[in-house]
Parts: C-alpha cells; structure tokens; sequence
DNA sequence: CTTTATGCAAATATTTTGCAGGCGC
DNA sequence: GCGCCTGCAAAATATTTGCATAAAG
C-alpha cells in the first residue's frame, strides 16, 4: 500500500552526484568517510538521527567519528541535500531534503519517535477541501502529536523508539 | 510571507483559562512565575525561545529562573498550549499551539493567504489512523500549501487576502 | 607537496535534576 | 501544614572545536 520511500539506487546515485558537485565546488575533496555517511544517509532515505547514522557508518567502517558525521550532515545540510527536524525531545533527526511529499507523520510527543504514514482516503479528502475553495494543492504537511503506546503506559504497548536500540528510529506504515 | 499574527487579549485571557485548567486537573499549582511566563509566551503569539521568553519575564520579575521557564513550557508543551520547534541552528523555539482544533491551514504559496479550515472526515480518520498505531492524538498541524484561485489566475477568482483589508489575513471557513 | 579531513578528547552549549527553602491551596 | 514550586548550581546531554596525524588532489 505505501510506496517505498527509501531511495533507489539512481536517486542515491544522483544525489551523491550532487553532493560530490558541492565539494569540488568549494573546494572540499571527497573521502572515504563522507561517502559513507552520505550514502548510508541518502538510501536509508527516511528520518535519521546522528547516532543511528553513525552505527550504520561504522557498521561499513570502524574508522568514523562522532564528529565527521555531525560534520558531514552540516555539509549536506548547507548543500540542500538535507535537512534539520525535529518534532520534540532527544536527538535532532535529519531527513533528505526533496522529500517532501508525503510529509505525514505521527509523533510521540513522550518519546519523540516518529512513525511516517499515507493515508488515501486523508490525501482525496485535503484534495476536495482545498479545490472547494478554489486552491490547488502544491504540497502538504501533516503531523499528528500524541502519545506512543508505551508513553501511554498501556500494558504490553510498545514504544518503538525505546525497542529498537539502534534503529533509525524510523517505521513505515500502511 | 505572512506575519504571525499575535494573539488578541481574548485569546491569552482563553489560554491561561485552558492552562490554568489543565494545572487544576493535574494537582498542580497555578503560581506568579508561571503566569507570568504562560502569558508573556501566549501574548507575543509568535515564535519564542527560551531566552527571549527568560528575557521578558524578567522584565515583569526578575525571580524567575531558567529552570522554571523550561518546566513551564513543558507544561505548556504537555497540554498542548506550544509546540516544540527547531528548525535550524541554536535555540529550541516554542510557537502558540492552543486552539488545536484549528490547525488545519491552506496557505496560498504566492500571496500568503491563510484560510483556516475544518473537516470532519480527516479528524476523523487521523483519528482512525493514529489509534490503529496504538497513539492518542493530542494536537496535530496540517497544512496545505497551494495557490489560491486568483494567484491561479481563474476567471473571477478572488484572493482573500487582497481583497480583505488589513485583518489579521486569516479568516475561518467550514 | 599543500590543503583539507579525521579522530579523539576537551570545550561548549543546552536541557534536566537534586535540594533546601518558599508559596499556593 | 502538606505538597508542589522555585532558584541555584551541579549533572546529564548534545554539539562543536583544537590539534596532531592521515589522506585527497
């Protein structure tokens, strides 16, 4: 039902293109680490936080500091291939930028996960309220805040965001 | 763009009521610093960080410390009066999020019109969606972006917010 | 070779907490 | 009075930076 939002191949491809454009551009030289990170950041395609990003870098390769992904996504952040969310408490998320359909999420106002969904029948209606009134619609944001499962204390409720140890503290749904 | 409009004396006088609401139903204690920084946040309206808000406060009373502002706008947070916000850099802003019930925007991309609307059919399936993933939905934010009928260039379409005089350019709709 | 990057750890910046009084109810 | 609040400062987090060394162009 819901499309795959990660990124194929040819968009990872096309955005570390751009990417390694911005770096000649300014000077920069493209290294080992930062087409690690870029590339684990641009296929997972979805909401990442620093440290899950540095787990999946390192994942590839040992050598990868704190600092050269929080460096890294400044870079990507400048270059508009990335950008800064984040909903409520803990870490900041970064998301690729371009993405910027199906920007409907539903987040723990407890916890601060995010849980991204599509739904149809939400879509067709914003659809018909804009066109009533004689707009059309360019592109949306939808963001549902409440409170997760296990935020809720209901018995055997999960909160994925606490579950996944090391996750990219992301789901999909529908 | 379209200036944030800042909140009429009503308003704040009906956020402080739902705050101080909210306080009573939890046990808690409406106190001199808490009003103060609820209602110096809620009158400005607008986009607000701790240290502008600390700021201000202070003007009205200088015992009043940075602790109590973060434990305050947690309330504030908690009950759904302000909402986190970071969008760059530095500081974590808080915006006015009371009113939950109208946060639905079709905001005109090229004249910056805003139209507030409400639909029972989404409420009701965000609804239906959150609680299929086990959340409660305590506020939520859904915008649209478009081009409003005159923008679009339609024959006899009007632009609200240029045909309106100078109100605050929101205007409410069903 | 020259310049920029990286890793580490120390320095900063931000936000949360513990605690000894103070104040609302 | 009882229990929640507050301010302060210390603690816990998050992010940035300095520096010697490694790697890219």
């Amino acid at each position: 039902m819901m499309e795959e939002p990660e990124h194929s191949e040819a968009d990872v491809d096309s955005l570390m293109g751009q990417f390694h454009a911005y770096l000649t551009k300014m000077g920069l030289k493209s290294t080992r680490q930062r087409d690690i990170i870029a590339e684990t950041f641009f296929s997972t395609g979805g909401h990442m936080s620093i440290e899950s990003l540095l787990g999946l870098a390192r994942a590839q390769n040992p050598r990868v500091g704190y600092a050269t992904v929080y460096r890294t996504l400044k870079l990507l952040t400048e270059c508009g291939l990335a950008a800064e969310r984040r909903f409520g408490e803990g870490h900041t998320m970064y998301e690729t930028a371009g993405d910027s359909e199906h920007h409907d999420h539903l987040i723990c106002v407890e916890c601060g996960f995010v849980l991204e969904f599509h739904n149809e029948a939400i879509e067709r209606e914003q659809e018909r309220v804009a066109r009533s009134f004689g707009f059309n619609v360019i592109r949306h944001k939808h963001e549902l805040y409440g409170m997760c499962p296990r935020a809720r204390g209901i018995k055997g409720g999960s909160c994925p965001a606490r579950d996944a140890g090391r996750g990219n503290g992301r789901e999909k749904a529908e």
